[in-house]
DNA sequence: TGAAATTGTCAAGAAACTGTCAAGAGATTC
DNA sequence: GAATCTCTTGACAGTTTCTTGACAATTTCA
């Protein structure tokens, strides 16, 4: 299940930049520019959001006055960015019960980890299942019908990242670049966690259930 | 370009309140409380949806019977929403394929926000249909009436060039040069691209439907 | 009609790609 | 700091794809 996030970002190129980025991470972003349009949504029509991404620095509002809206009225988690990289400023981010900080810019993976980590310690439980597979992304741990798999990280990340665009071809520079590896990786790498990764949930490399080869292209996910 | 929802609802008024709330969204919704109806318009008649929004309680046919049909069939996302909230039909909805599940009775807003965030998904994809062949780009695949054929990744970019480029005659060298194949390759080697891509979409050389050869000159596509 | 140019396709070898072993580098744990 | 686990890479075998020459079939044109 995606996680919901609202964005309130006054850069349109960097709202529609970070939508990209985060949809295949299994985020599902609304943007706003306008803070009062994204209190509307959030307070008075209620749509259902897990987390806020807050840009400082906004037209018509100060981004403080924003999250001390949204906290006095909705317990839900707000990570502040900002250019601002002044200490002060991000004392009194915190001190508003902002749940995170990131000062800009920011590399768009960094966002990725901060809302996973903050989302984690919401609480919000984050497993879901896919064919014979239950994946919590908080552990990092995997279940094969019932049974658990132990995966190194980078096995997970992989295994994550192909189940979350199933059916997707993936090309090895596409997974070195979602998982932040080295760019300077060799692809046979890439080969070979894929190959562990397949002895451990029992796929056959020349008869895949799961992952399969595109001859040329990459890997996918065929549930 | 209106994005076109095709909405299957068994509740007629609820039905309407959707197409009424989804128009100023950019949504033209067709909807239907018949399920085969549906199917209909949608396989037989291929009328050009952009997604589908089923509803799971329907008279008639199982919704999820419906869901398969519809992926065995088309390349077309699905939303499946229902009041049957258990984890079960959630999995088993998710494994039919559907992008993206949504909870009875739902925001209107929320139904909103799936649909960008689905067709956003799907965009990605960019898949596109020419005569009886649907072509994925990203993923370098094609379909031809609902059956996968396997091309070669040289295959699959002759054939994209040249339904790309319907009805007009591409020289051996054009090809060579739009690919960015080896400039020193031999013409025999094109034609042995064609006649193998013939073989597998079913084309006859000598009275082909879809690749024409044009003597002295090249190859067209003619759907 | 017959010669030259062009196209279709077979078959074989070349080239590119994938799977996995094994070894060493790197990280983590106790 | 030693033992263990993880990651990366080269090597090589096995596959798949690409390329090409050969030759028959077809088309063009004088």
């Amino acid at each position: 299940m995606s996680k919901k996030v609202l964005l309130i970002e006054d850069d349109i190129a960097l709202q529609e930049l970070i939508i990209a980025y985060l949809e295949p991470f299994g985020f599902t972003t609304c943007g706003y520019s306008n803070p009062k349009l994204a209190l509307d949504a959030l307070l008075v029509r209620k749509d259902p959001f897990d987390i806020v991404v807050l840009d400082l620095m906004l037209p018509e509002m100060d981004g403080f006055d924003v999250a001390k809206t949204i906290k006095q009225h909705l317990d839900i988690p707000i990570i502040i960015s900002s250019a601002r990289t002044d200490l002060g400023n991000k004392i009194y981010g915190y001190d508003l019960g902002a749940d995170d900080y990131l000062d800009k810019p920011y590399e768009p993976r960094e966002l990725v980890l901060r809302l996973e980590a903050v989302l984690r310690r919401y609480g919000h439980k984050n497993t879901f299942t896919v064919s014979d597979f239950t994946i919590d992304e908080s552990n990092k741990s995997l279940t094969m019908d019932g049974y658990g798999i132990d995966l190194t990280r980078i096995e997970f990340d992989i295994f994550l990242l192909l189940v979350k665009n199933r059916g997707k071809n993936l090309s090895r520079d596409q997974i070195i670049h979602a998982l932040g590896l080295d760019e300077e990786i060799k692809h046979r790498t890439i080969d070979m966690h894929i190959s562990n990764l397949r002895q451990k949930i029992g796929d056959d490399a020349k008869e895949p259930l799961y992952i399969k080869s595109v001859w040329g292209i990459g890997y996918k996910f065929t549930g």
